[in-house]
DNA sequence: GGGACTTTGTGAACGGAGGAACAAGCCCGT
DNA sequence: ACGGGCTTGTTCCTCCGTTCACAAAGTCCC
């Protein structure tokens, strides 16, 4: 799951990063000018101190007695993770998941294209979704070439995510984000995240039953 | 994010032990009577010293020499997550997302029952989705009531998941999953979790820029 | 029954992340 | 020009989580 050696910002920063953005997009809608960590903090649900810290990593954006510039800060954290250009994407897997995906505008919006629907059932080959044609799995990599594809996302039942895996690998793709309840094991250099929706709910489930039990202990 | 003080429980372990669960269920679906700490380390996608570090904090549950016992281990970590009985769920929002998430049936597998689908737009409301009708926010209380639910699913809009938050606590839910990409403030004692897919793509752009970087610099 | 082998459970070292606290730096009003 | 008041950038300390390494404990086979 951890991407191999990233530089030398603290992967917890990393994960942070995208919280601050979605932060300071809605302060320049506001059209705000300035923000101090501390209100930034607030809006993303973290301790101001690490606002300042993670922020240091790129270097001094802030002026002291006065705050962030949020549209600078927009660009530098925009321009961290790699948002300065759009993303094209392609999901495989077109059944309730891959469907909603597709269909999902936040996406679009913030920099990810969907450039390619793939499904390994003929039936659905050749159908439109979301003005996206649905293409066969074989040409996968052709498709990963034609639109310079970097980005997969895995919406394949468990069993054929390793596959799918491994072809969006040797067609290039370096990032893969996985809904399949499964481990994926990829070379070195390749970036696999996974959302596990049930893993989710089973963490809420301890914290329910635990905290059931202490109550009743009062 | 956090869950208030938990036990004594590390957040870390807790987390891997969905992960843990699913690797024993496949393993008992082989049939396979015992397991290694480094066999299940290697299905997981972990250490295996963690995976006995993890283990040992519920007690002495493996044989040295053998192994751990899978059924005897998969009941162990049911009981710690309270996967011991079914858990009644409410999704909140039924669109792209809502739908895929109420025909899907990995949740039922798993023990988390959809019990109640809520929306506030009345063109949706008395449809059924999965087999289960499709009811107004107003009679959220009830339904919670009714159903027993301590768990909610939001997937409406962000504008909305606040408010929404709120009313499944009123109602009497304390634990919630959040889809939609805002951080709820919710007071003590309630636990939120949140899936944001905007969030995951953005991590991995961090890292394939960087990649992008570091390999023309070879 | 005993010795070799396997695997657990845990003590200890290590690294990374979080938070408090403060000095340095900047703005603004006078 | 200068002092008061903010807010950053950073240092230091602490804590949590990971990993190594090994003794304890059990099995298996002869
Ligand atoms: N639907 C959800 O809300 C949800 C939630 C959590 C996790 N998931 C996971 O997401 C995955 C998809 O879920 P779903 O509900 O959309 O399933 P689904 O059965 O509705 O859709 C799966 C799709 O994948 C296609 N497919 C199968 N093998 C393929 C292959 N080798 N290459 C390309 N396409 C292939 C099928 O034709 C089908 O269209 C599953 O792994 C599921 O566990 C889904
Ligand atoms: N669809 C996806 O793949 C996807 C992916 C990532 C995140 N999300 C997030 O999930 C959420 C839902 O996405 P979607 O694509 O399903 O949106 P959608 O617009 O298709 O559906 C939203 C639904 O919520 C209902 N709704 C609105 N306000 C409500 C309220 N106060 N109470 C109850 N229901 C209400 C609407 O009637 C609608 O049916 C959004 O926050 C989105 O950002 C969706």
């Amino acid at each position: 799951m951890a991407p191999a050696i990233p530089g030398d910002i603290p992967e917890a920063t990393v994960a942070r990063l995208p919280v601050y953005l979605r932060a300071l997009q809605d302060l320049a809608d506001e059209n705000l000018g300035t923000v101090s960590s501390e209100r930034l903090a607030e809006m993303a649900g973290v301790n101001a101190a690490k606002v300042r810290k993670d922020l240091s990593h790129f270097g001094s954006y802030g002026t002291r007695g006065v705050g962030y510039d949020v549209e600078y800060l927009l660009f530098q954290i925009r321009r961290e993770l790699g948002l300065t250009h759009d993303w094209p994407c392609v999901i495989v897997g077109m059944g309730n998941l891959g469907q909603a995906l597709a269909n999902y505008g936040g996406f679009r919006d913030r920099g990810f294209v969907v450039a390619a629907l793939v499904d390994a059932d003929r039936a659905k080959v050749g159908s439109t979704i979301a003005g996206v044609e649905v293409s066969h799995l074989d040409d996968l990599a052709s498709l990963v070439r034609h639109h310079n594809i970097s980005i997969g996302v895995i919406a394949t039942p468990s069993p054929a995510a390793q596959g799918v895996a491994d072809q969006m690998i040797a067609a290039g793709i370096s990032s893969i984000l996985n809904f399949a309840p499964v481990v994926l094991s990829v070379p070195e250099g390749i970036s696999v995240r996974k959302v596990d929706l049930a893993v989710e709910l089973q963490i809420l489930t301890f914290y329910n039953e635990r905290r059931a039990v202490v109550g009743s202990a009062d």
